[in-house]
DNA sequence: TTTTTATATTATAATTTAACGATATAATTG
DNA sequence: CAATTATATCGTTAAATTATAATATAAAAA
């Protein structure tokens, strides 16, 4: 019951729905996702905390950057069918879809200081 | 948007989906629901208001009796699916399965003192 | 019409949540 | 090692949520 309404809780606020729909195109570090929604740093920080503890999101850690994604639902049957849903759900949301549409000019090269080596890889 | 995160915030609440699961096998009335949970009847209205309003349950008066029971989904794409889902899931959680098998033991003409006429029909 | 009864609503207290700034932590750079 | 930087955690505050008792409402019975 709880790994249920654990799931329900993550999906029951607007900014971690957003936060779900945007790592949908792609990974994002902190900062970015603090920069997409105009969070502080410490609320978005929380905020993929509750949606790894849901088993909807996933990070890995690069450098000083953690990269976050979309977990491969392995940890929850209900967080898997929820992402399943939401690949289609909310395309249409008028607020969603400014989000996603400013994607692309949110690039950690231009948000944070650090420098990404040549030896190391990033998929940005 | 909110729709959507209704529909999660009505099944985030252990007792909500208690509540569910209940009105998956039949219907009941606030006196029912508030006897098998064993809550005030202020909150069981209180919880199936937010269900209703999130489009998964909806209720037909009976006299004094207002009997609820699950949507049939038209109310909201996201409460349809969402139904869909709970008929399968939570079946196995020991406090729902033990819910479900207090059911029938749970009957309105022993919680409530109205007298069921003769020439009303009553499905219990 | 008055009383009874099931449910809804209101007022209130306790708990939880969401946001932020400040600080701590861990990896990187110099 | 010291400084920098991205992220996590902590402390605090305001807002939302949950539960209950008390009251209001509406239907039925007397």
């Amino acid at each position: 019951m709880k790994k249920f309404t654990k799931v329900m809780k993550a999906l029951s606020d607007p900014t971690r729905v957003k936060i779900a729909k945007m790592l949908q195109r792609r990974q994002m570090c902190v900062c970015e996702i603090q920069e997409a929604l105009g969070i502080a740093q410490s609320t978005a920080s929380k905020h993929l905390k509750i949606l790894e503890e849901a088993g909807l999101a996933t990070y890995k850690k690069d450098g000083l950057w953690v990269n976050y994604t979309l977990s491969d639902g392995s940890e929850s049957p209900y967080a898997a069918s929820m992402l399943g849903n939401l690949r289609h759900w909310l395309e249409d949301d008028p607020e969603v879809a400014e989000l996603i549409g400013q994607l692309p000019e949110i690039r950690r090269e231009e948000i944070c200081r650090t420098q990404i080596p040549r030896n190391r890889k990033v998929r940005v």
